[in-house]
DNA sequence: TCACTTTTTGAACAACAGTTCATTTTTAAA
DNA sequence: TTTAAAAATGAACTGTTGTTCAAAAAGTGA
């Protein structure tokens, strides 16, 4: 009993701040962190502003958590996809499916993602800036390992594999970007096959190539 | 005399405006729109505040002017530049030369224009923000012009221009915000090659290509 | 229903920053 | 040197917003 009713507190509580968080994102998402107002949030969440206070120490406590959780959660898919023991063509293939998939199903997470991935200003501050940009950087250099695998077994030609995890990201990053921004929608899965022939076999004609 | 009185003080009002500019370049490529103030580049410039408004009427003015102006400036490089008579293949060579080297001698103003580039706040407000992005816009169509050429002419490989425009400015930004945050200094062209034989050739050895 | 605890609330507080403007300083012609 | 126009100044004004907190509401067990 004593359990259960705990129990029930706890679920209550995280379904709260879960809706905060959900309130959160969609604010932050269309006017960016600066110009929302923790009574924008509120409102949205249909809390007090007081209320957001109990849950998130301050707005940038309750901003880099919505992002670090989104983060985390991309990072351990990709992270369990690039593990698997095929070869690094196939591993690339699934872990872009799972991330355009990923991105389609969390548009809001995403502007707020690619107007962060570039920002400075945090890099400087402690614990919070830093948390993100370090996933961040997690996450080029496991591409990267997939890369260097692929050039040992030839499957690459023989470059940099963090200039390869570059480009790769490059180009993707410019699609979902496109996609994001553009008026009339499409699914963003349409262009996987684009980012691939490019990334994998360049935009020149074979017989033109010296 | 009278032509020369007016002459002078325009050349002096045109010398502080710089020196204005320059200061807001710095600082708020140190710190970022929202985090600058206007005493923040008041004091770089070793002006007072107040008289930062006889030569901006606002921060958003002061500050797009100064992406502006700059963004004009390369783009006028890169449409001269792309208009020459020359193949595809060559014409893109020079383009990312030439505007690798301006990056090189603008690391500032890059700090600001990527973290513009990829900011939604602005797009939905009138004038201002509004045109920048037109011309981060009409930059990637006189791209797609090329592409468009080096297609017809068999040079590349039969795809959308827009995509293949997309795809290359997706691998040079992202060669160029790893130079931008690298702690240790190389000179950004010596990328150049890779960019070029990755977005060209592709990352895929030869003989695997299927 | 009552007493007590937990949660919510939103007005009030405090700090900050964009902008203004009365005053001072500089300029330059007389 | 005098004086009037122009430019520069920074303290003060104004609006805004993150955060707090005393009071109210909701929840809880008896």
């Amino acid at each position: 009993m004593e359990r259960e009713k705990i129990s029930r507190k706890e679920r209550e509580y995280l379904a709260h701040r879960g809706e905060i968080l959900s309130a959160a994102e969609k604010v932050f998402a269309a006017k960016g962190f600066f110009p929302t107002t923790m009574s924008d949030i509120a409102r949205e969440a249909e809390f007090g502003t007081g209320t957001l206070y109990k849950y998130f120490k301050s707005k940038e406590e309750l901003y880099f958590t919505l992002i670090d959780d989104k983060v985390q959660e991309i990072n351990r898919l990709v992270k369990t996809e690039l593990s698997q023991k095929t070869s690094a063509v196939d591993r690339i293939k699934k872990v872009l499916a799972l991330q355009f998939e990923f991105f389609e199903k969390n548009r809001d997470f995403l502007r707020i993602y690619i107007s962060e991935r570039n920002r400075f200003e945090w890099t400087v501050k402690e614990d919070l800036g830093k948390g993100i940009h370090n996933k961040m950087i997690i996450y080029i250099h496991l591409l990267a390992e997939v890369m260097k695998h692929g050039v040992k077994e030839g499957e690459f030609k023989s470059m940099n594999p963090l200039d390869l995890a570059h480009a790769l990201v490059g180009v993707v990053n410019s699609f979902v970007f496109e996609w994001l921004i553009s008026p009339e929608y499409y699914p963003l899965i349409s262009k996987l096959d684009t980012v691939l022939e490019i990334f994998l076999g360049g935009v020149q004609q074979m017989e033109r190539r010296r």
